[in-house]
RNA sequence: GUGGGAUUAGCGUAGUCGGUUAACGCGCCAGUUUGUGGCACUGGAGACCACCGGUUCGAAUCCGGUAUCCCACCCCA
């Protein structure tokens, strides 16, 4: 083949022997989120890239290094989003959706856009769902949300998850903490691997889950920051175990946890597998209380998480978790004859219109290979049409699966009644293709 | 951005001290006599051996570069 080019690096295509997957978790996503009450909300996959700079952090590695940037033809400077929160942020304060009852909730289910080197479970294009809640403090709102994608985890059977939260403070205790933080690693400056002496400058709080063994050894005695918490967000964190303990929801606490973007204050967790290699962290999140007035609107608390989801089904894949494939017909038409074409095609149709995956040959095969078609595809039933059933009005219903046939009326009406009835048999469901 | 490994038909692989029409399995298509699938058998289609360049009488096999994928760092979902 002289393909003229390939797919751009760090992208996937979904083809058909994926997509079922992607659709099985997406139903997930949507039912969860409603359980929940949320709505979705979809925003551009571009925006101005003052949006990132401001709502992600100038200072992240994410816009420094990572954005997909361009300028228009006009001049205006764009930016593929690289998460989905600046955005939804954003929207909610152009539509004036902080007018609505409080909480708002929303979730969105996007692709987003990192200049990154990719590998197992990191690309270059990949795809986020993110629940997001507006307009309270409470500690509950919190745990409801951990609660929210440890459900989602869970109706995917999904095993050996760790949930490993943490506090990092509001901006003043943080304040404080980091203080602290820098002026002790300062004292081991030189020891420091390069990594980490860059960190020192701007963000000292990576020092902690360095993984050079020195450096990690010199971490273990650093001061944490559960230390340096104010009074509010030592009782906010407090809350959120507290209610996350009512949830029956296990987790660790994790002082060394951080979150990359700058807009997180308070609570921040993450769900981390081992089954994926090195890109464990399936999903992410916490509490950015300071975003929405960062992006110019009223102050209002906040709270989020994304999740990853091609590491979620890179995760199902290690831990051997079976998503039903659809079969894709119901009733495959077998026929042979110039009569029994046209039956068979309007037989089709009338039971497509009843929601019936019908099929029949439409690439001249002969009856032979129609039945092995209709095996390969993984058709629940199969019915043949030829001159015979056309004179007596009457057909074999054939069951492929246990080969067993019964006699049905040749008429479009008694095989929908059939389908009907079959379709509630849960045997039927799990054909696959 | 920094390291390491890989790249042969749709998929999984074999083939390298360089030598005629590149092999195998799966999959795909057709057929195994006249109206039926899952097994088996027969036949067939499908690869400029990632790309570009070099060495050579001759390269999938040697050398160089590029690209992509994989693994790790970094970073993050």
């Amino acid at each position: 083949m002289a393909l003229i080019t390939k797919k751009p690096k760090g992208t996937e295509d979904l083809i058909p022997s994926e997509s079922y997957r992607w659709q099985f978790v997406e139903k997930i996503f949507h039912e969860e989120a409603a359980a929940y009450g949320y709505s979705e909300i979809r925003t551009p996959v571009f925006e101005h890239t003052v949006l990132f700079e401001r709502g992600v952090g100038n200072t992240t590695d994410v816009v420094q290094k990572e954005m997909y940037t361009f300028v228009t033809k006009g001049g205006d400077s764009i930016t593929l989003r690289p998460e989905g929160t600046a955005g939804a942020a954003r929207a909610l304060l152009e539509h004036g959706l902080f007018n609505n009852p409080l909480p708002v909730k929303n979730y969105y289910l996007t692709s987003c856009y990192r200049y990154e080197k990719p590998q197992a479970g990191r690309l270059r294009e990949f795809h986020q769902f993110g629940m997001e809640c507006y307009g309270t403090k409470d500690p509950a709102a919190d745990a409801e949300l951990i609660t929210a994608a440890k459900a989602i985890f869970d109706r995917l059977q999904i095993r050996d998850l760790r949930l490993e939260i943490n506090s990092i403070g509001c901006p003043e205790c943080r304040a404080e903490y980091h203080k602290a933080l820098t002026e002790y690693f300062a004292a081991y400056r030189d020891e420091l691997c390069d990594d980490c002496k860059d960190r020192l400058e701007r963000n000292p709080m990576r020092l902690l889950d360095c993984k050079v063994e020195h450096d990690h050894k010199i971490a273990e005695g650093a001061p944490t920051v559960l230390d340096y918490l104010c009074d509010e967000c030592r009782e906010h964190f407090e809350g959120v175990k507290a209610y996350l303990d009512a949830n029956g929801v296990a987790y660790t606490v994790n002082p060394k946890i951080v979150r990359g973007l700058d807009y997180y204050t308070k609570t921040v967790f993450e769900f981390i597998t081992d089954s994926i290699g090195a890109q464990g962290t399936v999903c992410g999140g916490g509490r950015y209380d300071g975003l929405i007035e960062e992006l110019g609107g009223n102050p209002m608390p906040a709270l989020g998480f994304a999740m990853g989801i091609e590491r979620l089904l890179l995760t199902i894949d290690a831990q051997k978790i079976v998503i039903p494939r659809p079969h894709r017909f119901d009733l495959y038409i077998g026929h042979m004859g110039d009569q029994a074409h046209l039956k068979a095609s309007a037989l089709a149709a009338a039971l497509r219109t009843a929601g019936v995956k019908a099929g029949f040959d439409i690439v001249g095969r002969g009856l032979r290979a129609q039945m092995k078609f209709a095996d390969k595809i993984g058709a629940a039933y199969s019915v043949i049409l030829g001159d015979n059933e056309i004179a007596e009005g009457k057909a074999m219903l054939k069951n492929m699966k246990t080969g067993e046939q019964t006699e049905i009326a040749l008429d479009a009406d008694a095989f929908i009644e059939a389908f009907t009835s079959i379709k509630l048999n849960d045997d039927f469901k799990e054909t696959v293709e």
